[in-house]
DNA sequence: AAAGCCCACAACCGCTCCCGA
DNA sequence: ATCGGGAGCGGTTGTGGGCTT
């Protein structure tokens, strides 16, 4: 059928061209009547391509449709001659190896497709981008994890072993992927061993715009004295990844409680790295948020209306179809209402603000940008103003506002590569991390004056402000060790768990590690017990403190 | 046989980065 | 320092084929 039809298009092409070029010629090159072609490609179209590669070589794709009067775009041409026509491509279906490897890759890169590719000779980006789309989807209607525990675990171990054999200060060309987690990975520990914070779990949702501007706006590294890698990876935050996500089938009433763990560790972080303690900007800050990043299994979306509030945090066809309604013991959700409130109900913020646009129609993205804006001009609101407000979005701002102030921590870790980078947040909001709104507040503002006024009348759970200041960390928790089908089986079969707990007590040491076992066997006991929570809908970002 | 659904694939779109003027 | 074009990347959509009912 598309044979067929682009073997019509194929005869009648030499006319339209001949007219085209005539019109582009006559009109001294101009490409304003030029209407070009989309859709499939025709055999001559190839046919033009290829000889114009022939001869001019790749590269400078515009060029095709002057000088070779070709009526496509030089983004279409780049995409057919990569895609298509280019020699050496290999064409068939994925071999077993194959798989095997963009399973592997991905379970480490994410949906680095570009970079898969390169890994995969002869394949193409957008060919295992779509195998990977469509094993996803086969694997969710199977119920089956979207990474083989073997793929999971050596992913993890690597990673171990990656963090062991560089340090931080092992050179400047340190890729990030190592800078990711070793000293971060002390200082929790130490944290975690030193400070028996208090800090119970507080179901708010997430600001993940307030977030991302904390993360923009310390870009400058005013908190940390060394410099991050160069890494690509560092500057294209756009890719959604969040490698060991679990598949839709997995997720259905999972309540993955380490996914994300908030530690209070910041301080002992910030002199890890020579840094000053952030907190000494403000006031004291607790620990009692999580973060959401909102997409679990790695697609973002930016471009969903509102009214698709569902969709917009499980776009894509790797999202799950979660049953919404159904939480299993997960704790209640006020985050889904929260956050949905805050998407369904931005009215309190556009009351509030005047000099930004609603979101109101535009997406979650959109609102989230919106309440990056409000939250930078809302400095020019006097504070009763804003402690006044009762609403969930005020909250939830003061809540993620007093991360700000560790977002150089996020800044070197994040990482899109490791399974353990704190990549979800910076890699699912893009759009925001790249808004040009965030870059106009300064992350020390952030601090100061309002939010943190808010904060102190909203908050659940204070800290002793003066010695006791209490920061977040999340730790990107690989999803090996949450994974639904692990927690089934860890009643008739402890080898998971073991594998889990020996997991954990290389994370965290064995204590912690031992609480966590505890926990997932309904045997604790301690005195210490793991306090969670779920931070979004998709049940992939929760927060851990010790209570 | 027809309709509906699902799947795989190709292509497009939006965004970002890079680089040269 | 700024701007604009080129290029690349990742997400999404459109379409045809195959299968099922």
């Amino acid at each position: 059928m598309r044979r067929m039809k682009n073997e019509i298009e194929d005869e009648m092409l030499p006319n339209n061209m001949t007219e085209s070029q005539l019109n582009d010629e006559g009109n001294g090159g101009s490409d304003s009547k030029v209407v070009l072609k989309k859709g499939p490609w025709t055999s001559a179209e190839d046919a033009i391509l290829v000889g114009y590669v022939k001869k001019h070589g790749e590269g400078n794709w515009n060029a095709v449709q002057k000088h070779a009067g070709l009526l496509r775009c030089g983004k279409s041409c780049r995409l057919r001659w990569a895609n298509h026509l280019r020699p050496n491509l290999k064409k068939g279906a994925f071999t077993a190896q194959e798989e095997r490897l963009i399973t592997e890759l991905h379970a480490k890169m994410g949906n680095k497709w570009a970079r898969m590719s390169a890994h995969l000779p002869g394949r193409t980006d957008n060919e295992i981008k779509n195998y990977w789309n469509t094993r996803i989807k086969r694997r969710q209607r199977a119920g089956l994890p979207l990474y083989p525990p073997e793929v999971c675990l050596q992913a993890f171990q690597e990673s171990q072993q990656s963090q062991s054999t560089c340090g931080v200060n092992g050179g400047n060309k340190v890729h990030h992927d190592m800078l990711n987690s070793y000293e971060i990975h002390d200082a929790i520990i130490d944290s975690m061993k030193d400070n028996q914070g208090i800090s119970p779990y507080v179901p708010e949702p997430p600001d993940i715009s307030d977030y991302n501007n904390m993360l923009k706006g310390l870009d400058s590294s005013q908190y940390c004295n060394f410099t991050s890698s160069t890494s690509p990876n560092h500057k294209r935050l756009r890719g959604s990844t969040m490698p060991f996500l679990g598949s839709s089938g997995m997720s259905r009433n999972v309540f993955y409680p380490f996914d994300h763990i908030q530690v209070n560790a910041c301080d002992k972080i910030a002199q890890s790295f020579g840094m000053q303690s952030p907190l000494d900007h403000g006031p004291s800050l607790h620990s009692s948020m999580c973060y959401s990043h909102s997409l679990s299994n790695g697609n973002s979306s930016t471009s969903k209306p509102t009214s698709e509030a569902v969709k917009l945090e499980l776009p894509s066809l790797q999202y799950p179809e979660i049953d919404l309604g159904s939480w299993g013991t997960s704790p209640p959700p006020p985050l889904l209402d929260s956050v949905d409130d805050f998407i369904k109900y931005p009215t309190p913020i556009s009351a509030m603000e005047s000099d930004c646009s609603s979101p109101q129609n535009s997406g979650l993205l959109d609102a989230l940008v919106y309440q990056a804006k409000t939250m930078s001009s809302s400095k020019k609101h006097n504070s009763d103003e804003i402690s006044n407000s009762s609403t969930a979005i005020l909250d939830h701002r003061a809540d993620s506002s007093t991360l700000n102030m560790h977002e150089t921590e996020w800044e070197d870790y994040a990482d899109p590569v490791s399974p353990f980078g704190a990549t979800s947040i910076l890699n699912e909001c893009p759009a925001i991390a790249n808004a040009n709104s965030l870059d106009e507040v300064p992350p020390d503002q952030t601090f100061n004056g309002n939010i943190v006024k808010l904060e102190s009348a909203d908050q659940v759970w204070t800290p002793n402000s003066e010695n006791q200041t209490m920061s977040v960390l999340n730790i990107t928790w690989p999803d090996i060790l949450l994974d639904e089908d692990w927690l089934q089986q860890d009643s008739d079969n402890g080898t998971n768990q073991t594998i889990r707990t020996d997991a954990m007590s290389t994370l965290f040491g064995d204590d912690l590690a031992t609480d966590y076992k505890h926990m997932t066997d309904g045997t604790s006991k301690s005195s210490q017990v793991w306090g969670f929570g779920s931070c979004a809908r998709n049940h992939s970002a929760f927060c851990l403190s010790r209570v």
